[in-house]
DNA sequence: TGTACATCAGTGAACGCGCGTTCACTGATGTAC
DNA sequence: TGTACATCAGTGAACGCGCGTTCACTGATGTAC
């Protein structure tokens, strides 16, 4: 069997660090997260991780970024499910989305929770960050090219005027024509903020004693607002 | 002018360390408070604060349920705006609710964010988070009495039929007869869900870029799935 | 294939820091008679 | 109103802890000739 080169024993311990992290994160959370602990369970000294990442910060980007890319990769793969309808896509994606958080409470509030004191994160975690929104928004699209998406809702009553304004706005930086109608707009945004706002909800435990099967109810709101959308 | 006596003396003081928490709170977040710093910007010694706070986690544990109280009356008042019409109700309460949280961020995620690490809540936060709830709940008990609400959708193409089970069960705990029908509590909890969720992406700078005037598209998001509920 | 040097991974000690909490104490405030 | 004692607020020192990060070092791996 071949020698390790320098190259892969980097790359492998690279990735047991990772792991060690990862596995810590999902123990003690983001704030809790200690490079001499994540040091102690990959069995070196704690100075040694600094041949590896540049600092806590760094750590704590690179996980971050990874975290918003294996979600990327679940989205997408639920949204490539061909043969279904448009509507059955977003419910299987936002299923998806919903599954990995559950089962990885803590990576799901690094991205999406209280930020970690004294942490800024940089430029390099927005790329990942809009994966899973361009998946969501994509399956609108798909359905307004192929002409199955069903005008949504018109305004409710007591709407201000400008509220087009911003609407159109919004519509001009996410630069989705599928999205320009206002009333689509507003629907996707719902549906959107809804899905995490549940997740959110499930994860710290806010509908504890109320509700028993998330799962179902997540899945009968995710579909009432992809309806709304005009998704079918 | 009269002494103080020694109770005014604690209640003062007590004020005064629970504001300067307060403070602290709103700089470093939940996870960095630190009694110590509590104790400096009071101008006490650390220990002197164990005098009237039993440990870090009691400091915290009162901090939540001030928060709790304090975003409930805030909802109470806006709910109790009394002339307008149900929806305008629902849509005040909830820009209320908005306007508490994004002044204070810190402790919207003190309440709706990633749990403190190593700290666990004890059961005297559940009467106060329950607050709020009760009055959006309460106002579309107000509608359903006054026979005001339209009957919510009916249900969207492809929901499994063991979804009447759990929605009939959650509306047994919540006990609320308004709730009962099944399309109405599932609009209840869209509208409910989609509004923290909103609140939680814009304190959390989710939609950086993106949305410019929050206020508005909360609004129109907002009114929008009152609307859905049969609010009118 | 062998040698000389450069690169790199990991060690161990140390720095300076801040934290929560305990404890014996002093001195002021309150209470009972 | 005055005295004797009990209660309480705040002090200052200390304990033990864990953290991020730096630095000079040793020894192994890689590279150029």
């Amino acid at each position: 069997m071949a020698r390790e080169t320098r190259q892969e024993a980097r790359e492998r311990i690279t990735a047991e660090l990772m792991t060690a992290a990862r596995r810590q994160l999902a123990e003690v959370g983001a704030a809790g997260l200690s490079l001499r602990e994540v040091a102690r369970e990959i069995g070196m000294v704690s100075s040694a991780v600094y041949r590896y990442v540049e600092s806590r910060d760094d750590l704590l980007t690179r996980l971050i970024v990874e975290s918003y890319d294996s979600l990327g990769d679940v989205a997408e793969r639920a949204a490539a499910g061909a043969g279904a309808t448009d509507l059955e896509r977003w419910v299987a994606t936002a299923q998806a989305i919903r599954r990995w958080s559950v089962e990885r409470p803590h990576e799901y509030l690094l991205l999406y929770g209280s930020p970690v004191p004294g942490y800024a994160a940089p430029d390099d975690t927005i790329g990942p960050a809009s994966r899973v929104t361009r998946v969501l928004i994509g399956i609108v699209a798909d359905a307004a090219a192929a002409g199955l998406l069903e005008p949504a809702d018109g305004p409710s009553p007591g709407e201000a005027p400008s509220t087009l304004d911003e609407l159109e706005r919004i519509a001009a930086t996410v630069g989705e024509p599928a999205l320009s109608a206002p009333e689509t707009l507003v629907a996707v945004f719902a549906a959107w903020t809804q899905m995490f706002g549940l997740i959110g909800f499930e994860i710290t435990n806010q509908t504890r004693n109320v509700v028993e099967d998330h799962e179902t109810l997540f899945d009968v709101t995710t579909r009432r607002l992809a309806h709304h959308i005009g998704l079918r």
